[in-house]
DNA sequence: TTGTATGCGTTATCAC
DNA sequence: GTGATAACGCATACAA
């Protein structure tokens, strides 16, 4: 009955204490923060550990202190490259922080969210960067229960679970879409894949911005449930020109459909931005690239994330947190591939553009 | 002396057990493997974890059992999009199994590797996952240390740790080179940024190619230090023109900077492929996209990242390993850009080309 | 299938 | 600044 005993080749606190002639418990200060060991014992201390080849053991110290250092992040796709923008600047203001992160894929699904956060829970971890507002209401309790710094990060909302910081999609969206009503645009059509709310919040933006302009048409829209792909850009393009074929503009609800319609363009040849104008959104790094450069709404994500990490890091540390909810805005970069130096009214006809290229 | 007593609040296994009528260990089974525990009792302890809102304590399962179920990832980009793909297969595998990941970001660098690594040791990983094959005499030993089942992935070679999947750039970029050679293409340029171990091992193998087929010229390679972009594709296209207007094909070491080649061609009227030829690596999404469709090297990122996922359970499980050392192979994807209709010897003198664009 | 006894390696607490 | 003691919550080993 019972269990074996310690094996001898194991290199516990107690050993390095053994050896360097202290206690336990001074070794354990060492490690977690060696100021507070007089100078003579820490190196006594150190040069035991190195002898020894000690290694903290982590589960022990999560056990005894009753918390971790470890930070949960979700996130809704390792595919889309705007979350990898995200995930660099939290990696980075992390690193050489005594904090490690916990990478969890939701793939878009609140079920998926609420097992991981269950998951999460049982680690209690130091704190929790979520994705959106759209957690279920089982989600929120179980971030409560995990009783720890939360920051909801890629949009705005009112009622943070804790703390957030994002811009609004719909906003943005929308300056978007007055961009493209300021170049004299009328037909203004939006092509959106995956759907998520966040891609939602962009159509709502355009719709707002369209119908309070009087130009609102419901066959301007074009979505599929598919994840987004530049493919997929050109073929949501195709359909829309079927459905509103006297188009002159298209907001894609992000930039990898905004290169596939770019291309789709170049295979019917349709002069960009002369006979169609496109806006992408995120500003990925190729849009500048394309030819014509492509407008793009630029949002900070690298920023976003890089500050949704220290803000977790003031709240787990006590500092006092600045603004609990940061609003970081968004950027209309207007590129070739929409200023369209004409007036609005001297647009060409609907169909039959001067060029006479096939559509 | 001593440590305040246990709050009342809280709900261990005890509490459970008490609840149930059982004893504490019946429900460690119980949460470990139900089948274990006769269906009475099953029921008795579901109800009464339900009832107490009971969560696991991770940390005093670890210490107890001195193991987790942490399998530690080590990749040296968060943006290089080849590695999402690599990731989406691991977190698919590892989904819904007992496992969960930790990513960490070496960022191309060994010494982080070194320090991220001795941070996974003290958490007693499962299975780590790194990349490539360049760790150092340190990394190796911390390694052995964590005494866990180890897959390399990316690359591939003769000296495994324990376990590898990937596929051997050096020959994957020969056969692209290869490709370019047959369709006629004997100035053929290197464009390279990053010069990571495998950028680097993909110069080797166009340079084997190269004097293979005695066609090698120093001045046709271009590289930069600088993380990889499309914007970096353009302007090193530009250099390699400075140094080469003779060429007639370009090698891009990544898709990103082929999509920078082909957006400066457009730019300078340069016809693709009559004009130049254009071979990427990765066949990302939108090489197939672009106009004219983007030749590159196919390689099996989301398999990689799967199996190596299922090598590591099963190593863990103590199921056999078939292979410890897998070759995903790798598949040159011709498409318009590179795909010429000419034969060897018709190619357009070095300079003043037939159709008299600027270069 | 179930229970008993014991140990996992560290830190919190309080005293010096 | 340093140390003695107890507790952290669970799983292992063995017995029944």
């Amino acid at each position: 009955m019972g269990r074996k005993r310690i094996e001898p080749g194991k290199v516990r606190l107690t050993e390095v204490a053994a050896l360097a002639g202290v206690s336990p418990i001074t070794v354990s200060r060492f490690f977690r923060n060696p100021d507070t060991v007089s100078a003579g014992r820490r190196a006594r201390i150190e040069s035991a550990a190195k002898e020894l080849g000690y290694v903290p053991n982590l589960a022990a110290r999560a056990l005894a202190s009753q918390r971790t250092e470890v930070i949960g992040v979700l996130i809704p796709s390792l595919t889309n490259n705007v979350f990898s923008d995200v995930l660099r600047g939290i990696y980075d203001a992390f690193d050489g922080s005594r904090y490690s992160i916990q990478l969890a894929n939701t793939r878009y699904s609140v079920l998926q969210e609420e097992r991981l956060l269950r998951l999460f829970l049982m680690q209690k971890p130091a704190g929790l960067i979520v994705t959106g507002l759209d957690q279920t209401a089982e989600s929120r309790s179980i971030i409560e229960a995990a009783d720890c710094p939360v920051v909801q990060i890629m949009e705005l909302g009112t009622e943070p679970i804790d703390m957030m910081i994002g811009f609004s999609h719909v906003d943005a969206c929308y300056a978007a879409i007055s961009h493209l009503l300021a170049q004299g645009c009328r037909r203004i059509g939006f092509i959106g894949a995956r759907m998520d709310p966040r891609v939602q919040r962009r159509l709502q933006g355009y719709q707002n911005a369209m119908k309070d302009a009087g130009f609102f048409d419901p066959r301007l829209i074009v979505t599929a449930p598919v994840p987004t792909s530049t493919i997929m850009g050109g073929s949501l393009f195709s359909d829309l020109l079927m459905k509103a074929p006297d188009l002159d503009a298209v907001f894609c609800a992000n930039d990898d459909l905004a290169l596939g319609v770019l291309f789709e363009c170049q295979r019917r040849h349709i002069a960009v931005p002369q006979q169609l104008a496109i806006v992408g959104f995120n500003d990925m790094e190729f849009m500048a690239a394309a030819v014509p450069p492509l407008t793009s709404v630029r949002t900070n994500r690298y920023e976003m994330g890089r500050r949704a990490a220290t803000m977790i890091m003031d709240a787990i540390e006590g500092r006092p947190v600045a603004q609990r909810v940061v609003d970081l805005g968004f950027e209309v970069i207007e590129r070739q591939s929409s200023t369209l130096h004409r007036t609005a009214g001297s647009l060409e006809p609907a169909t039959g553009r001067a060029s006479g290229t096939k559509w």
